[in-house]
DNA sequence: CTTTTAATGACCACACTGTTAATTTAGGAG
DNA sequence: CTCCTAAATTAACAGTGTGGTCATTAAAAG
Protein backbone atom coordinates (compact mmCIF):
# COMPACT_ATOMS: atom_id res chain seq x y z
CA UNK A 1 0.00 0.00 0.00
CA UNK A 2 0.98 3.35 -0.92
CA UNK A 3 -1.39 5.18 1.57
CA UNK A 4 0.39 8.46 2.49
CA UNK A 5 -2.37 10.73 1.23
CA UNK A 6 -4.31 8.09 0.33
CA UNK A 7 -7.73 7.93 -0.14
CA UNK A 8 -7.81 8.25 -3.66
CA UNK A 9 -7.49 5.41 -5.94
CA UNK A 10 -5.52 4.83 -8.91
CA UNK A 11 -2.83 6.84 -11.14
CA UNK A 12 -2.46 9.87 -10.69
CA UNK A 13 -2.31 10.63 -14.03
CA UNK A 14 -6.07 9.09 -14.71
CA UNK A 15 -7.34 11.24 -11.56
CA UNK A 16 -5.83 14.01 -13.38
CA UNK A 17 -7.62 12.83 -16.46
CA UNK A 18 -10.93 12.26 -14.65
CA UNK A 19 -10.71 15.82 -12.86
CA UNK A 20 -10.06 17.88 -15.94
CA UNK A 21 -12.87 16.28 -17.77
CA UNK A 22 -15.08 16.70 -14.70
CA UNK A 23 -13.90 20.23 -14.59
CA UNK A 24 -14.81 21.04 -18.06
CA UNK A 25 -18.04 19.40 -18.49
CA UNK A 26 -19.12 21.73 -15.53
CA UNK A 27 -17.52 24.80 -17.22
CA UNK A 28 -19.46 24.02 -20.37
CA UNK A 29 -22.60 23.29 -18.53
CA UNK A 30 -22.82 26.50 -17.07
CA UNK A 31 -22.20 28.35 -20.60
CA UNK A 32 -24.57 26.22 -22.90
CA UNK A 33 -27.05 23.77 -23.20
CA UNK A 34 -26.29 20.42 -22.11
CA UNK A 35 -27.32 18.66 -24.90
CA UNK A 36 -25.52 20.48 -27.80
CA UNK A 37 -22.08 20.19 -25.63
CA UNK A 38 -19.87 17.13 -27.23
CA UNK A 39 -17.05 14.93 -26.35
CA UNK A 40 -15.28 16.73 -28.34
CA UNK A 41 -15.75 19.76 -27.12
CA UNK A 42 -14.95 18.60 -23.19
CA UNK A 43 -11.78 17.01 -24.34
CA UNK A 44 -10.79 20.16 -25.66
CA UNK A 45 -11.78 22.60 -22.93
CA UNK A 46 -10.26 20.09 -20.56
CA UNK A 47 -6.86 20.03 -23.19
CA UNK A 48 -7.04 16.35 -23.25
CA UNK A 49 -7.19 13.66 -26.16
CA UNK A 50 -10.60 12.77 -26.81
CA UNK A 51 -9.23 8.99 -27.40
CA UNK A 52 -8.71 9.78 -23.32
CA UNK A 53 -12.29 10.59 -22.64
CA UNK A 54 -13.53 7.23 -24.06
CA UNK A 55 -10.26 5.29 -21.52
CA UNK A 56 -12.72 6.90 -18.77
CA UNK A 57 -16.17 7.26 -19.61
CA UNK A 58 -18.31 5.11 -22.06
CA UNK A 59 -20.41 8.63 -22.94
CA UNK A 60 -20.80 12.22 -21.54
CA UNK A 61 -23.58 10.17 -19.64
CA UNK A 62 -21.49 8.56 -18.25
CA UNK A 63 -19.34 11.41 -16.84
CA UNK A 64 -22.25 13.20 -15.70
CA UNK A 65 -23.90 10.74 -13.84
CA UNK A 66 -20.54 10.34 -11.68
CA UNK A 67 -20.08 13.45 -11.19
CA UNK A 68 -23.95 13.53 -10.12
CA UNK A 69 -23.07 10.47 -7.96
CA UNK A 70 -20.79 12.36 -6.00
CA UNK A 71 -22.62 15.05 -5.36
CA UNK A 72 -25.64 13.85 -4.14
CA UNK A 73 -23.79 11.39 -1.76
CA UNK A 74 -22.58 14.51 -0.26
CA UNK A 75 -25.67 16.39 0.21
CA UNK A 76 -27.22 13.03 1.48
CA UNK A 77 -25.00 12.62 3.72
CA UNK A 78 -25.28 16.23 5.55
CA UNK A 79 -28.75 16.03 5.49
CA UNK A 80 -28.99 12.50 7.15
CA UNK A 81 -27.21 14.32 10.14
CA UNK A 82 -31.00 15.39 11.02
CA UNK A 83 -33.63 12.95 11.28
CA UNK A 84 -35.94 12.15 13.48
CA UNK A 85 -36.75 14.79 16.36
CA UNK A 86 -35.52 18.02 13.81
CA UNK A 87 -38.03 16.28 11.25
CA UNK A 88 -40.88 16.83 13.40
CA UNK A 89 -39.68 19.99 15.31
CA UNK A 90 -39.78 23.20 13.86
CA UNK A 91 -36.33 23.57 13.50
CA UNK A 92 -36.39 23.34 10.00
CA UNK A 93 -33.09 21.34 10.14
CA UNK A 94 -32.79 19.16 6.71
CA UNK A 95 -34.58 21.21 4.65
CA UNK A 96 -32.00 23.95 5.14
CA UNK A 97 -29.12 21.95 4.45
CA UNK A 98 -30.80 21.30 1.29
CA UNK A 99 -30.94 24.82 0.37
CA UNK A 100 -27.79 25.54 2.06
CA UNK A 101 -25.93 23.15 0.32
CA UNK A 102 -27.90 23.90 -3.53
CA UNK A 103 -26.71 27.54 -2.80
CA UNK A 104 -23.01 26.40 -1.88
CA UNK A 105 -22.63 24.89 -4.86
CA UNK A 106 -25.18 25.69 -7.67
CA UNK A 107 -23.82 24.80 -10.91
CA UNK A 108 -24.43 21.02 -10.73
CA UNK A 109 -27.52 21.24 -9.52
CA UNK A 110 -28.68 23.97 -12.36
CA UNK A 111 -27.99 21.70 -14.43
CA UNK A 112 -29.72 19.06 -13.24
CA UNK A 113 -32.89 20.82 -12.44
CA UNK A 114 -33.10 23.32 -14.88
CA UNK A 115 -33.78 20.56 -17.12
CA UNK A 116 -30.71 20.50 -18.60
CA UNK A 117 -28.34 17.53 -18.21
CA UNK A 118 -30.79 15.50 -19.66
CA UNK A 119 -33.64 13.33 -17.84
CA UNK A 120 -30.92 11.12 -16.21
CA UNK A 121 -30.28 13.55 -14.13
CA UNK A 122 -33.77 14.73 -12.74
CA UNK A 123 -35.12 11.10 -12.61
CA UNK A 124 -31.43 9.87 -10.72
CA UNK A 125 -31.52 12.96 -8.35
CA UNK A 126 -35.23 12.45 -7.63
CA UNK A 127 -34.45 8.73 -6.80
CA UNK A 128 -32.23 9.97 -4.31
CA UNK A 129 -34.57 12.27 -2.70
CA UNK A 130 -37.69 10.10 -2.60
CA UNK A 131 -35.75 6.86 -1.14
CA UNK A 132 -33.74 9.58 1.53
CA UNK A 133 -37.06 10.90 2.25
CA UNK A 134 -38.31 7.20 3.03
CA UNK A 135 -35.45 6.54 5.22
CA UNK A 136 -36.18 9.83 7.41
CA UNK A 137 -39.68 8.51 7.33
CA UNK A 138 -39.08 5.31 8.71
CA UNK A 139 -36.87 6.51 11.41
CA UNK A 140 -39.72 7.90 12.62
CA UNK A 141 -41.36 4.61 14.10
CA UNK A 142 -44.74 5.29 13.22
CA UNK A 143 -47.33 3.66 10.94
CA UNK A 144 -48.81 6.11 8.37
CA UNK A 145 -52.57 6.23 6.94
CA UNK A 146 -50.68 6.90 3.88
CA UNK A 147 -48.01 4.80 2.24
CA UNK A 148 -44.30 5.99 3.21
CA UNK A 149 -43.50 5.42 -0.04
CA UNK A 150 -46.21 7.93 -1.35
CA UNK A 151 -44.88 10.70 1.17
CA UNK A 152 -41.74 9.99 0.10
CA UNK A 153 -42.56 10.90 -3.78
CA UNK A 154 -44.26 13.55 -2.65
CA UNK A 155 -42.26 15.28 -0.03
CA UNK A 156 -38.99 14.69 -2.71
CA UNK A 157 -40.84 15.99 -5.75
CA UNK A 158 -42.08 19.24 -3.37
CA UNK A 159 -38.51 19.75 -2.59
CA UNK A 160 -36.93 19.42 -5.98
CA UNK A 161 -39.79 21.39 -7.44
CA UNK A 162 -39.15 24.47 -5.42
CA UNK A 163 -35.45 24.35 -5.30
CA UNK A 164 -35.80 24.27 -9.04
CA UNK A 165 -37.81 27.31 -9.13
CA UNK A 166 -35.68 28.99 -6.27
CA UNK A 167 -32.46 28.51 -9.27
CA UNK A 168 -34.57 29.87 -11.87
CA UNK A 169 -35.19 32.92 -9.58
CA UNK A 170 -31.21 33.55 -8.54
CA UNK A 171 -32.09 31.75 -4.66
CA UNK A 172 -33.71 35.22 -4.30
CA UNK A 173 -35.01 34.38 -0.42
CA UNK A 174 -32.11 33.17 1.66
CA UNK A 175 -32.01 29.22 2.52
CA UNK A 176 -33.23 29.69 5.41
CA UNK A 177 -36.51 31.70 4.36
CA UNK A 178 -36.80 28.69 1.77
CA UNK A 179 -36.48 26.56 4.19
CA UNK A 180 -38.93 28.17 6.88
CA UNK A 181 -41.98 28.32 4.06
CA UNK A 182 -40.46 24.74 2.83
CA UNK A 183 -41.47 23.47 6.65
CA UNK A 184 -44.88 25.46 6.62
CA UNK A 185 -45.94 23.64 3.85
CA UNK A 186 -44.50 20.32 4.44
CA UNK A 187 -45.09 19.91 8.23
CA UNK A 188 -48.83 19.91 8.23
CA UNK A 189 -48.85 17.04 5.36
CA UNK A 190 -46.56 14.97 7.27
CA UNK A 191 -48.03 15.16 10.41
CA UNK A 192 -51.52 14.88 9.35
CA UNK A 193 -50.69 11.17 7.45
CA UNK A 194 -48.65 10.47 10.70
CA UNK A 195 -50.86 11.19 13.11
CA UNK A 196 -53.29 8.44 13.46
CA UNK A 197 -50.79 5.89 13.40
CA UNK A 198 -48.90 7.34 16.74
CA UNK A 199 -46.31 5.09 18.71
CA UNK A 200 -46.26 5.47 22.55
CA UNK B 1 -63.22 30.07 -45.40
CA UNK B 2 -64.07 26.73 -46.42
CA UNK B 3 -65.21 25.92 -43.12
CA UNK B 4 -67.52 22.85 -43.44
CA UNK B 5 -65.54 20.24 -40.69
CA UNK B 6 -62.93 23.00 -40.55
CA UNK B 7 -61.53 24.06 -37.29
CA UNK B 8 -58.23 21.96 -38.46
CA UNK B 9 -55.39 24.49 -40.26
CA UNK B 10 -53.73 23.89 -43.29
CA UNK B 11 -53.38 21.46 -46.24
CA UNK B 12 -55.19 18.46 -45.74
CA UNK B 13 -51.82 17.10 -47.03
CA UNK B 14 -49.91 19.26 -44.33
CA UNK B 15 -52.06 17.74 -41.40
CA UNK B 16 -51.84 14.07 -43.19
CA UNK B 17 -47.87 14.42 -42.46
CA UNK B 18 -48.01 16.14 -39.34
CA UNK B 19 -50.58 13.48 -37.63
CA UNK B 20 -48.27 10.53 -39.32
CA UNK B 21 -44.93 11.77 -37.76
CA UNK B 22 -46.75 12.50 -34.55
CA UNK B 23 -48.26 9.19 -34.44
CA UNK B 24 -44.43 7.48 -35.47
CA UNK B 25 -42.99 9.69 -32.68
CA UNK B 26 -45.62 8.19 -29.79
CA UNK B 27 -44.94 4.60 -31.43
CA UNK B 28 -40.96 5.10 -31.14
CA UNK B 29 -41.41 6.42 -27.74
CA UNK B 30 -42.97 3.51 -26.51
CA UNK B 31 -40.39 1.13 -27.67
CA UNK B 32 -36.97 3.33 -26.89
CA UNK B 33 -34.89 5.21 -25.61
CA UNK B 34 -36.55 9.32 -26.74
CA UNK B 35 -32.99 10.27 -27.19
CA UNK B 36 -31.88 7.58 -29.21
CA UNK B 37 -34.18 8.37 -31.33
CA UNK B 38 -33.70 10.18 -34.62
CA UNK B 39 -35.27 11.72 -37.12
CA UNK B 40 -34.54 9.30 -40.23
CA UNK B 41 -36.23 6.81 -37.73
CA UNK B 42 -39.12 8.79 -37.01
CA UNK B 43 -39.72 9.55 -40.85
CA UNK B 44 -39.13 6.14 -41.99
CA UNK B 45 -41.97 4.98 -39.40
CA UNK B 46 -44.07 7.32 -40.63
CA UNK B 47 -43.53 6.48 -43.83
CA UNK B 48 -42.84 9.96 -44.79
CA UNK B 49 -40.11 11.61 -46.88
CA UNK B 50 -37.23 12.99 -44.06
CA UNK B 51 -36.99 16.19 -46.03
CA UNK B 52 -40.93 16.25 -45.05
CA UNK B 53 -40.39 16.50 -41.24
CA UNK B 54 -37.81 19.43 -41.81
CA UNK B 55 -40.54 20.70 -43.51
CA UNK B 56 -43.09 20.99 -40.79
CA UNK B 57 -40.68 20.61 -37.74
CA UNK B 58 -37.29 22.44 -36.80
CA UNK B 59 -35.82 18.93 -35.00
CA UNK B 60 -36.90 16.03 -33.35
CA UNK B 61 -37.63 18.42 -29.93
CA UNK B 62 -40.13 20.73 -32.04
CA UNK B 63 -42.31 17.96 -32.60
CA UNK B 64 -42.44 16.14 -29.04
CA UNK B 65 -43.31 19.77 -27.85
CA UNK B 66 -46.09 20.74 -30.14
CA UNK B 67 -47.34 17.10 -29.08
CA UNK B 68 -46.75 18.03 -25.22
CA UNK B 69 -48.54 21.41 -25.89
CA UNK B 70 -51.29 19.57 -27.27
CA UNK B 71 -51.68 16.94 -24.28
CA UNK B 72 -51.22 19.19 -22.00
CA UNK B 73 -53.96 22.19 -23.31
CA UNK B 74 -56.37 19.02 -22.34
CA UNK B 75 -55.55 18.17 -18.98
CA UNK B 76 -55.34 22.09 -18.11
CA UNK B 77 -58.85 22.35 -19.35
CA UNK B 78 -60.19 19.32 -17.63
CA UNK B 79 -58.88 19.93 -14.32
CA UNK B 80 -59.68 23.88 -14.40
CA UNK B 81 -63.43 22.83 -14.64
CA UNK B 82 -62.98 22.14 -10.95
CA UNK B 83 -61.85 24.88 -9.11
CA UNK B 84 -62.48 27.39 -6.34
CA UNK B 85 -64.86 25.13 -3.73
CA UNK B 86 -63.66 21.69 -4.57
CA UNK B 87 -60.33 22.78 -4.43
CA UNK B 88 -61.01 23.06 -0.44
CA UNK B 89 -63.63 20.49 0.10
CA UNK B 90 -62.94 16.85 0.83
CA UNK B 91 -63.76 16.20 -2.79
CA UNK B 92 -59.92 14.95 -4.99
CA UNK B 93 -61.76 16.74 -7.98
CA UNK B 94 -59.23 18.44 -9.43
CA UNK B 95 -56.59 15.87 -8.49
CA UNK B 96 -58.67 13.17 -9.38
CA UNK B 97 -59.35 14.33 -13.08
CA UNK B 98 -55.25 14.60 -13.44
CA UNK B 99 -54.86 10.84 -12.24
CA UNK B 100 -57.54 9.81 -14.96
CA UNK B 101 -56.74 11.69 -17.34
CA UNK B 102 -52.99 10.28 -17.01
CA UNK B 103 -54.64 7.27 -16.60
CA UNK B 104 -56.36 7.15 -20.24
CA UNK B 105 -53.16 8.59 -21.65
CA UNK B 106 -50.40 6.71 -20.22
CA UNK B 107 -48.23 6.81 -23.34
CA UNK B 108 -46.69 10.18 -23.72
CA UNK B 109 -46.71 11.28 -19.84
CA UNK B 110 -44.55 8.38 -18.82
CA UNK B 111 -42.28 9.33 -21.57
CA UNK B 112 -42.17 12.94 -20.21
CA UNK B 113 -42.47 11.94 -16.47
CA UNK B 114 -39.84 9.24 -16.69
CA UNK B 115 -37.35 11.23 -17.65
CA UNK B 116 -37.44 10.30 -21.52
CA UNK B 117 -38.42 12.75 -23.77
CA UNK B 118 -35.35 14.61 -22.43
CA UNK B 119 -35.58 16.92 -20.12
CA UNK B 120 -37.58 19.85 -22.17
CA UNK B 121 -40.31 18.34 -21.24
CA UNK B 122 -40.32 17.95 -17.71
CA UNK B 123 -39.84 21.24 -17.40
CA UNK B 124 -41.94 22.38 -19.47
CA UNK B 125 -45.01 20.05 -17.93
CA UNK B 126 -43.08 21.42 -14.54
CA UNK B 127 -44.22 25.27 -15.48
CA UNK B 128 -47.78 23.95 -16.55
CA UNK B 129 -48.38 22.74 -13.55
CA UNK B 130 -47.34 24.93 -11.21
CA UNK B 131 -48.86 28.09 -13.44
CA UNK B 132 -52.33 25.96 -13.26
CA UNK B 133 -51.69 25.67 -9.25
CA UNK B 134 -51.02 29.06 -9.17
CA UNK B 135 -54.10 30.49 -11.13
CA UNK B 136 -56.10 27.80 -8.70
CA UNK B 137 -54.54 29.44 -5.73
CA UNK B 138 -55.42 32.60 -7.41
CA UNK B 139 -59.20 32.11 -7.83
CA UNK B 140 -59.37 31.49 -3.78
CA UNK B 141 -59.27 35.13 -2.81
CA UNK B 142 -57.21 35.06 0.01
CA UNK B 143 -53.68 36.68 1.19
CA UNK B 144 -51.78 33.35 1.81
CA UNK B 145 -48.93 33.64 4.16
CA UNK B 146 -46.57 32.09 2.20
CA UNK B 147 -46.21 33.05 -1.88
CA UNK B 148 -48.47 31.58 -4.06
CA UNK B 149 -45.60 30.54 -6.45
CA UNK B 150 -44.14 28.94 -4.01
CA UNK B 151 -46.87 26.96 -2.74
CA UNK B 152 -47.62 26.39 -6.48
CA UNK B 153 -44.33 24.83 -7.18
CA UNK B 154 -44.55 22.54 -4.36
CA UNK B 155 -48.00 21.17 -5.39
CA UNK B 156 -46.77 21.09 -9.01
CA UNK B 157 -43.37 19.33 -8.13
CA UNK B 158 -45.29 17.08 -5.42
CA UNK B 159 -47.80 16.05 -7.83
CA UNK B 160 -45.74 15.27 -10.45
CA UNK B 161 -43.23 13.29 -8.34
CA UNK B 162 -46.96 11.07 -7.14
CA UNK B 163 -47.80 10.87 -10.74
CA UNK B 164 -44.31 9.42 -11.56
CA UNK B 165 -43.73 6.97 -8.92
CA UNK B 166 -47.38 6.15 -9.71
CA UNK B 167 -46.46 5.15 -13.44
CA UNK B 168 -43.17 3.47 -12.48
CA UNK B 169 -45.31 1.18 -9.47
CA UNK B 170 -48.05 0.34 -13.63
CA UNK B 171 -50.26 2.66 -11.67
CA UNK B 172 -51.33 0.28 -9.19
CA UNK B 173 -53.81 1.92 -6.48
CA UNK B 174 -56.55 3.48 -8.39
CA UNK B 175 -57.17 7.34 -9.87
CA UNK B 176 -59.33 7.53 -7.01
CA UNK B 177 -57.17 6.31 -4.24
CA UNK B 178 -54.33 8.09 -5.24
CA UNK B 179 -56.20 11.09 -5.76
CA UNK B 180 -57.47 10.44 -1.78
CA UNK B 181 -53.58 10.38 -0.93
CA UNK B 182 -52.83 13.38 -2.51
CA UNK B 183 -55.38 15.48 -0.98
CA UNK B 184 -54.79 13.75 2.15
CA UNK B 185 -51.12 15.44 1.91
CA UNK B 186 -51.44 18.10 0.38
CA UNK B 187 -54.58 20.01 2.32
CA UNK B 188 -53.38 19.96 5.14
CA UNK B 189 -50.18 22.45 3.75
CA UNK B 190 -52.45 24.83 1.60
CA UNK B 191 -55.15 25.21 4.14
CA UNK B 192 -52.48 25.90 6.70
CA UNK B 193 -50.20 28.33 4.62
CA UNK B 194 -53.48 30.37 3.55
CA UNK B 195 -55.35 30.01 6.76
CA UNK B 196 -54.07 33.41 8.24
CA UNK B 197 -55.18 35.60 5.61
CA UNK B 198 -58.67 34.53 5.03
CA UNK B 199 -61.29 36.57 3.69
CA UNK B 200 -64.32 37.14 4.63
C1' DC C 1 -58.92 22.84 -65.64
C1' DT C 2 -55.25 25.58 -63.89
C1' DT C 3 -52.62 27.28 -60.29
C1' DT C 4 -50.57 26.67 -56.10
C1' DT C 5 -48.35 24.18 -52.73
C1' DA C 6 -46.96 20.02 -50.35
C1' DA C 7 -44.32 15.80 -50.76
C1' DT C 8 -40.66 13.22 -52.58
C1' DG C 9 -36.05 11.15 -53.51
C1' DA C 10 -31.53 12.25 -54.25
C1' DC C 11 -27.67 14.15 -53.05
C1' DC C 12 -24.60 17.04 -50.44
C1' DA C 13 -21.12 18.83 -46.82
C1' DC C 14 -20.53 18.55 -42.23
C1' DA C 15 -20.04 17.16 -37.35
C1' DC C 16 -19.76 13.84 -33.92
C1' DT C 17 -19.20 9.20 -32.46
C1' DG C 18 -16.81 5.26 -31.06
C1' DT C 19 -12.80 2.41 -31.98
C1' DT C 20 -8.25 0.92 -32.98
C1' DA C 21 -3.10 1.04 -33.76
C1' DA C 22 1.33 2.95 -33.13
C1' DT C 23 3.95 5.97 -30.38
C1' DT C 24 5.28 8.82 -26.54
C1' DT C 25 5.24 9.92 -21.75
C1' DA C 26 4.92 9.58 -16.97
C1' DG C 27 4.09 6.97 -12.58
C1' DG C 28 5.32 3.52 -9.36
C1' DA C 29 7.69 -0.66 -7.63
C1' DG C 30 11.87 -2.42 -6.36
C1' DC D 1 17.87 5.62 -10.13
C1' DT D 2 16.13 2.26 -13.38
C1' DC D 3 13.03 -0.39 -15.56
C1' DC D 4 8.52 -1.78 -16.57
C1' DT D 5 4.01 -0.98 -17.03
C1' DA D 6 0.03 1.57 -17.72
C1' DA D 7 -1.79 5.84 -19.16
C1' DA D 8 -1.95 9.53 -22.60
C1' DT D 9 -1.45 11.00 -27.20
C1' DT D 10 -1.85 11.34 -32.12
C1' DA D 11 -3.97 9.80 -36.28
C1' DA D 12 -6.52 7.62 -38.68
C1' DC D 13 -11.13 4.93 -39.56
C1' DA D 14 -16.01 3.70 -40.82
C1' DG D 15 -20.46 4.65 -39.49
C1' DT D 16 -24.43 7.45 -38.67
C1' DG D 17 -27.28 11.36 -38.27
C1' DT D 18 -27.94 16.11 -39.38
C1' DG D 19 -29.62 19.99 -41.93
C1' DG D 20 -30.08 21.82 -46.19
C1' DT D 21 -30.95 22.21 -51.37
C1' DC D 22 -32.94 20.89 -55.67
C1' DA D 23 -35.74 19.33 -59.51
C1' DT D 24 -39.57 16.43 -60.00
C1' DT D 25 -44.05 14.49 -58.95
C1' DA D 26 -48.50 14.47 -56.78
C1' DA D 27 -52.43 16.44 -54.94
C1' DA D 28 -55.22 20.00 -53.00
C1' DA D 29 -57.82 24.61 -53.75
C1' DG D 30 -60.04 27.95 -56.54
Amino acid sequence: MSDATAEKKGDRRTRRSKKLLFDALMELVLEKDYESITVSEISARADVARATFYLHFDDKDALLLSSLDALVENIVEEVKQFSKQDLLSGTPHPALAVFEYVQRNPSLFRVTLNGQGGSLMLQRLRHYAAQTAHQAIETLEVTPTVPPAFIADFIAGAMLSVLTGWLEAGMKPPPSEMAGMFYSLARPSILGALSLGKKP
